[in-house]
Formats: structure tokens, sequence, C-alpha cells
DNA sequence: AATGAATGAGCCTTCATTCAT
DNA sequence: TATGAATGAAGGCTCATTCAT
């Protein structure tokens, strides 16, 4: 049994349910069945774990992105791919969809690292793509970094909703913020 | 001389500065150049500070959003109309955007009153004016609520951008983001 | 009432009886009957007690044995001094002897500033009493310096028995460092 | 190989580099190549280790003052026996003079076994071997042990100064030192 | 209204020690 | 005998809040 990845998925949902700041070391050693020295085995303080969080999901976006960038498809199925495997996988995972939305980037601190990647090199992506389908002519001139990061909060946001309130679905929330997107980005 | 006034002021430094929980009650009182015990005769505990500068945002954005809405003129034009206002204040005061965008709802627990209210009233003073819109065929069927907050978000986070970032400028922003939702909710 | 003085007295008696490593920061407040916290008002950190109790005793024996060193008396006259002075101002401070006594310098690690300088510059003015006695052909060639911190280290060592031990007294120890340090330096 | 002899001297190599307090006892399974748990098989607690180091030391030392004690030469050669075997023993093991140096006796509190006898046993020896050297006229009066315990000191003080400072040479050293107690004891 | 010293609950973190393998 | 992950008691320190002046 991995221990390592057993406290990181009780620290979502700690985090989740407290909060972060609120969120006691010894909450998380509780909930996960093991000593608080023996969570200082696997992280070396609390930020650490949030970090370990951001960055697991942050390889698992970039991976997903960066195969979904080469694609030889329109940006329009590029980002209902996008927003699928978003949906589907906070859907899965509503605490992790918490915890991922409730952090935010604390402009002009330094921050933790992975989660300011997290934050930074994923619209990075997003504008790439963005790039690419511009000069393809897909798309109508649109300024990519802001458009990207508009569309990157957007969905950060949208997800929260859907995951907080039962009267939302993903399917509708995935449709409407395509055509909203796609709508704002076509020539 | 407004103690309180200058004591929301001088927070806000700090909190732009430091973030909210790594900002001591100490620091505020530092820099608005009375003592600790002075801030607690003008606001009950810390949280309340961040309170009231959420009340203070919200109560102003309120206003101006309820007489927007009034307004007879096309969503659009009410959508450039909160634009100009919001990037024009935020471009006054970096440091209210940074603390602004900084603080986060905290789902699924109790947390400040304006705050929560900012994350919800706004939104929902949006997707009012969009409902309206929609009622009078100017724009497409859209998720009303869903769509005011992917633009509150996308709103926010683009303010963020460009206070934190000097390659860009709020008019080019403004123009923009109006032009991206615009077409995202036109017929 | 200066406080800080009153904690310095309380930390001398705490450190005395259960030595630096075993005394709890709350033991000292609780000594001198306030919060933990209050200590953290006048002492950034438990080794800023310690450190403090020794820079105190660094200033009076600099002090002392600056005079002492400046007057005109034989360097034997001069010991008398210094030993009546040490004695004297120990036997009424046990507790203080306890503590000057039981720390040590740390070899090759910095420790604190007032500690390392406690058992450098002390007897490095013991050795610049020694240097002009030679010169003045007082005493014999010695390495001052080497002689210096022995007979320093002899003192210290004396002062912790007669502090320990009921069955001698200062006087009688006195007299026999005075002999012993001096046949052993004169010509 | 003897792996309780390699842990002690990978103990004296840490305690002397951290000192005891901030030497943990993973630090010195990882200096011996051994896990932690194995120190315990050798060991009973961190504390036993420094006795052990104390104990042998002692043991040593007794051993070779008992020989000399009942040698048929004068004090001033014994004296320079124990001076030469002293500090050729700490010569080669700087580290190990370090450490008999940095721990000090805790008045007044119950401490290592090994530790208090280092301190009380070998000055009594030596109070011992004045003793009969005043009985034979050979020396003037002195407090035996009270002396006793200022050369004790003094020798631990200046090893210690030799070994951290290039500048003197064990055998310089030896000669001061022997000068110093030798004329300010005999008649 | 202003002050700022005092408070003390509480949390992160350490690390000597254990024990199942 | 050797291992090293797990343990959890314990302590240094923080800081929001109070209140006597």
């Amino acid at each position: 049994m991995d221990k390592k990845e057993l406290l990181r998925e009780k620290a979502i949902d700690v985090f989740a349910q407290e909060g972060y700041h609120d969120t006691k070391v010894k909450m998380i050693a509780e909930e996960s069945g093991v000593a608080v020295g023996t969570v200082y085995n696997y992280f070396s303080n609390k930020q650490e774990i949030l970090n370990y969080i951001f960055a697991i999901e942050l390889d698992n976006k970039i991976d997903f992105l960066t195969k979904v960038k080469k694609k030889d498809i329109s940006l329009k199925d590029k980002l209902i791919m996008f927003l699928n495997h978003q949906f589907e996988h906070l859907g899965e995972n509503p605490n992790l969809a918490a915890v991922l939305v409730q952090e935010i980037r604390m402009p002009r601190k330094h921050s933790l690292e992975a989660v300011e990647s997290f934050f930074n090199k994923l619209p990075e992506i997003f504008a790439e793509m963005i790039d690419k389908s511009k000069k393809n002519r897909e798309i109508r001139q649109v300024n990519s970094k802001l458009i990207a990061n508009a569309i990157f909060q957007s969905i950060r946001s949208v997800a929260m909703m859907v995951v907080e309130d039962d009267g939302y679905n993903f399917s509708e929330a995935k449709q409407e913020l395509i055509n909203f997107f796609w709508l704002g980005l076509v020539k």
C-alpha cells in the first residue's frame, strides 16, 4: 500500500472540507489512520502536501494537454476533449475540485512551486493551442494569452459551481462552455 | 480624519502584499500608524477587516450594476460599462485588485458574509441581465447563471493579469473580453 | 518593575536547577508569574535568554577587569581583586554560578554571541594583564594566552566546587588559588 | 568487526561536530553505515552512547593514573607523565578531546554515571597524588582537592585550546603547564 | 478614543525509541 | 542481528485578542 498516495487522498478530503489554513496536520494523520510523525516521513511540511496535490494534477493535465495540442483536430474539438477530461476527472473527485479551486495564486509573493506552475503552465499551453489555431485562420485574431486565461478561469469556476450545486450537471455545463467559448473565438 | 477608512486602505495594502493569512493585525496597525488596540476599536476581529473591504466593494458594484441593469441599452453596452467601471477602479487601486482576486470562496464552509455575497450576488445580477437580454431575443439561449459565472471569473482573472503584468493595458484587455463575451453570447 | 530583569533572574534559577536544555520556556514563565507569550515579548527565543544572562555578566566582568587592568598595582593584587570580586558575586548568586559554569563553549560550532565572547574576551584581558606584568619583569616569561586560559578555567571550576560543596569557603579557596597562581608565575 | 566500537568512534565524530544535544541518533547511524535500530541493539539510549565514551576514557585514565600514582617518582614527573599521556592521546583524537571538553557536569542534577565519575574520580586520584607528595614534604601544604581540581580543569581547557587553535603545539603547552603547576606547588 | 503589554490556546514539527519483518 | 517505517509525546513559538491605564 502506497502510504504517500493514501496521505495525498486523505489530505484532499480534509483540505476540501476545512480549507488549507484550517486544516491541522493531525487531522490528515487521523483521517489516514497514521500518527502525525508518519505524515512527516512522506512530506517535509504541511505546504508540501498541498504542493504535491497540485504537482500530481499539474503533471496529469500537462500530459493530457500536450497530447491534445499535437492532435490534428480543430481547436473546438480540443476544447471539448479538455472539458471532457476535466469534468470527468473532477466529477469523480469533487473534493479535489474543491482544493484546486479554493487555492489561489498569491500574486507578488512566492508561493508553492507546483501551485505557481499550475496557474502559469496550463494557461500557457492553452495559449499555444489558440495561437496555432489563429495561424490556421481557424479562429479570429485574439490575444491568446489573455483569452487562454479567461477560458482557464471560467472552466475552474464553472467546475466548482457544478460540484457544489446539485442543480447542474457536467454535461450541460460542458455544452454551455463549449458554445460560449467557441462562438467567442470563431471567425 | 476617518480612522476606519484609513485602516481599510492600509489593510488593503498589507493584504495585497502579504496575503490575508500571512498578515498580522499588528502590521496593519503599524502601517496605519496606530496601536493594535485601536484596530479593535473599529473592527471586532481580523476577519471583519477583510469582510469590510469586500462589503465596500460589494456595495459599490451592486449599486453600479443595479443602475446599469435598469438602463435601456444593449447587454453588450452594459458589459462595456461594467468593464469600464471595473478596470478603471482596479487600475487606480491595484492592491485592491490583488485582494479581491486573492481571496476565494471557501466552499462548503461558512465564510464571511460580504465575501460570500460578493461571489454570489454579483454573478446573480449578471445572470439577471443576461436573462433579460435572453427574453428580448437579443442573445441566444444560454444558461444564464453558468455563463454569468464564467464571465465574472474571467473578468477577475484578467484584471489580475493586467495589474500584475506590465505587458498589458486595460483598454486592450477590455476590448478583447468584450468581443470574446459578446460573440459568445450573441445570436 | 523591570520585567526583563525579573525574567533574567528567574531564568537563572531555572537554568541552574534544570540545566539549559531541560528547561522549558514555560517553566521560566511560571517561575516569573507571567504567561509564556510574555517571555517572548522580551526575548526573541530561548537561546536569547541564556545569551542575555551571559551578556550581563560579560559586561560586568569586562568593566571590572578593564578597571583593574589599568591600576598601578602588582599582578598578584590584580588577581586578588578579581578573585574577590568573582567569589563575592558568585557567593551571593550560587545559581548564577551554576549557569555560568554549566554552559560551555561549543568548539567548532557557532554558539551564542555573548557566550562566545565570555570565553574569549575575558581570558584575553587576563592575558593582557599577564603580558604587561611580563614586560615589567614582575613575573617570568610565560605563554600569556595559555596561562590566562588555565587560570580562567581554574577559577571557574573552583568557584563551582565551592558553590556546590559546603565543605569549602570562598576565603580559603581564594587564598589557595592566589598562592598557587602566584607561585606559578613569579620569578 | 566490533560494531559497538565502530559506533563509539563515529559517535565521537558526530558529537564533536554537532554537540551532544544537536546530534540525532540517526546521524550516528548514518555515519556508521547502519540503520537506527542497530544503534539500539548496542546502546539502550542516546545518553548511554555518551556515557560509554566517557566510561572508556575514564577506565583508560584511571588505569594510567593508578599506575603512575604507585610509581616511586616525584610528583612533577607524575604530572609530566600524565600530561604526556593526555596530550598524546588527545592529539591523536581531536574529536574525542572536543567531546570530553564540551560535556560538562550538571551540578545538582543526576547526570550520567561515567560522566559524573569522570569529573569526580580523576581529580580525586590527582588529589591523592598531591596528598602523598605533601606528606613527603616534596611540596608545600595545599588544599589537595581544590588544587587537584584546578589542575584538572586547566589541563582540559588547555587541551581544547591546542586542539582548536593551530597556533599551539602540545609540546609547548605541556612545558608551560608543567612549569606553572610545579612552581605553584613546590616549596 | 488610544494604547500596547499581557495573555495563553494551539499548532507545526522534531526525534528518541520501538518492533514487526 | 539488522532494518527503518511508524510512533506520539512534547516543546518552541505565534499571534489574535483583551483590558487596565
